[in-house]
DNA sequence: ATAGTATGGAAAATAATTATCCTGAAAAAG
DNA sequence: CTTTTTCAGGATAATTATTTTCCATACTAT
C-alpha cells in the first residue's frame, strides 16, 4: 500500500483518506467500477459524495496513476496502472482477469502493417471461465 | 447493399427505410456513434427520433448484426459484423480503422494459459497515425 | 376484411457523468 | 505562529446518454 502512496505523491495527488479507500479497494478487487468503489467505501465514510468518487478517478486517471478499461455489456471499469497485459473477461459471469501475454512481437506486427506509432493498447478476449465452463457441464449431464 | 439487406432479412429484422438508412451510413463511415448516425440520417427523415436509432441498434447488436466497439476518450462505435479484426486508433485527430491481423496464434497461447473457452475478441491499438505523424514532425521543423 | 404484431415518433423516465457552490483542512507565505 | 491561498470533499444541480412508455400506424397472417 506504502508504495501506492508514494506513487500518488509522486505525481502531485494529494493523499487523502479518501483516496486511500479508492487504491485500497482497487488493488484488492482489481478491476471495479466507480458505483462499485461507491458502495464499498461508503460504510468507512457514511459522508462520501459520488462525486468525489468520479472526481478522484478522473485525476488519478489524467495522471495515469490508474486506467480505465471499457468492456462491451458492462460499466468501465479501474485498475491501478501496471506492465501492459490482456484481459479475460468471462461471457457468463461477468469476471474480469488480468493475463501476462508477451505483447510485443503483436505490436511489432501491427506497427509495421499500419505505420502507426503505437503508444498503448487495450486487448481484450471474451468467453466461458473454467469455473463457468465446469458448471456448464455438470447442468448439461442433469439435463 | 443488398447484401445487408437479405442479411436483415435473414435475421428477421424487418427493413424499413430508417433501418436502411443505418446500415448505409455505417458502411460508409466504418466505425459511427450513435449521435453520429442520428445526426447524419436526420436530413433524410426529419422526423426520426434519437430513440429510434437507439432502438434499432440494440435490435441489430442482439442478432449479431452489428457489432459495438468502446473506446477509451470516445463515444460507443458500432461496425457492421464481418471477419474478426483489430483496431488502430489515432490519438491525435481520433480516427478508427480496422487492421487484419492474424488472431488464431494469439487466441490459442491465451486459450491454454487462462483454460477459458474464447468467443470472441476485441484488440486495439493506439497510438499516432501516419497522418498526423507527418503534421507533427513538419511543425516540429518549423519550432 | 380482420385480428395481431411490430415499428417509428414524441415525450417522459432513468442512469451516468460533470459542474457549481460552499465549507473546512492543509500547505505556503509572511 | 498567524495569515493567506489552495484544494479536497460533500451536497446539489445540471448535463448527457440511454431506455421506457404510449400511441397511431403499417404490415403479417389468418
Amino acid at each position: 500500500m506504502d508504495k501506492y502512496i508514494a506513487r500518488l505523491k509522486e505525481r502531485h495527488i494529494k493523499v487523502t483518506p479518501q483516496r486511500i479507500a479508492i487504491v485500497e479497494v482497487m488493488e484488492k478487487e482489481g478491476h471495479i467500477s466507480v458505483r462499485d468503489i461507491f458502495e464499498k467505501i461508503r460504510k468507512k465514510f457514511p459522508t462520501l459524495s459520488l462525486a468525489t468518487v468520479y472526481k478522484n478517478i478522473n485525476a488519478m486517471l489524467e495522471n495515469n496513476f490508474i486506467k480505465e478499461l471499457k468492456i462491451v455489456g458492462q460499466d468501465a471499469k479501474y485498475e491501478l496502472m501496471s506492465a501492459p497485459h490482456a484481459h479475460m473477461i468471462c461471457k457468463s459471469c461477468g469476471k474480469v482477469e488480468d493475463i501476462m501475454i508477451d505483447t510485443r512481437p503483436l505490436i511489432e506486427e501491427v506497427s509495421e502493417a499500419s505505420h502507426y506509432k503505437i503508444e498503448d493498447e487495450a486487448l481484450q478476449f471474451f468467453g466461458i471461465c473454467p469455473t463457468c465452463l465446469t458448471k456448464q457441464s455438470r447442468s448439461e449431464g442433469q439435463a
